[in-house]
DNA sequence: GCGCAGATGCAGGTGACTTGCATCTAAAGA
DNA sequence: TCTTTAGATGCAAGTCACCTGCATCTGCGC
């Protein structure tokens, strides 16, 4: 059986091809990726399809998601260890539009108002990117 | 003088009579409006003109401006104490879709990817308000 | 192989936000 | 106070991400 097929089962969902191809391309990268960054990639794929492929992979906990500074949502690939989904800071390039996780900087704490409740967090910092401070001004510090 | 005239001279805006009912209307909330929020409180004011207003007030440093998990921009009133902009985490209602700033839980330090460098941080938290969560079980005034 | 719940494709729609351009006005100088 | 003008405003139209409804198709259990 094919690997993205029986983690498409083991989540309780039909391993259509789609589905496969979607889960393929997010875990190939990496890095969380746009709704039209993966459409470009799956050229056959009805766009409506993929939102709702990449909701269903979502509510399934195969993948977080994330909202951008430029208010695109962005899909990432859930790690092995399955704790909060996407528990961890978000860097986002202002300039080329490419996120990336900051695994290694977990989300703090956060006391909720009071009477009120946490369900989400979503840390996201903006900036510029190693590849594109170098190109343009050379200063990466 | 106008309270809000002066403010806007001070930083360095001409005071319409659009942006100081803008900034009165922001700063007596004290929490993030949304365009649309505050789009029905200023009837006879273009939209358009109201995001630009809401822009030049940002670009000014007199509110400044949060991206909700629903993807929609919430602006809120800088505080007199100038220092980073929104420094703080933003709480979310999924419920009514109210914002507060919870001004007492400042931002984390986060280190940037290798090579990059970081403009802006954003923390916005999801849940519950107290008023729909109370709602729910029998008290909601 | 069959049946069906769920997935997909297509058409159309919504809402946040932007752009271009003509008109108006706040603010500075005469 | 009047004039000038750079910048603000209003209107029309457009872009883009995302959603909804419905008919058709298909993965998967039987």
């Amino acid at each position: 059986m094919d690997p993205s097929t029986k983690t498409l089962r083991d989540a309780g969902l039909r391993a259509t091809a789609g589905r496969r191809t979607v889960l393929t391309t997010i875990a190939s990268r990496g890095a969380p990726l746009t709704h039209a960054e993966i459409a470009s990639e799956l050229t056959g794929l009805d766009p409506v399809t993929l939102y709702r492929i990449l909701d269903s992979l979502e509510r399934a906990g195969l993948v977080h998601r994330v909202h951008g500074l430029d208010g695109v949502w962005r899909y990432c690939p859930q790690p092995e260890r399955r704790g909060c989904p996407g528990n961890h800071v978000h860097f986002l390039c202002t300039t080329c539009g490419a996120m990336s996780c900051l695994v290694d900087q977990p989300l703090p704490r956060v006391t909720p108002p009071p009477g009120g409740r946490i369900d989400a967090r979503q840390f996201v910092v903006g900036g510029t990117c190693a590849r594109c401070s170098g190109a343009g001004v050379g200063d990466a510090g």
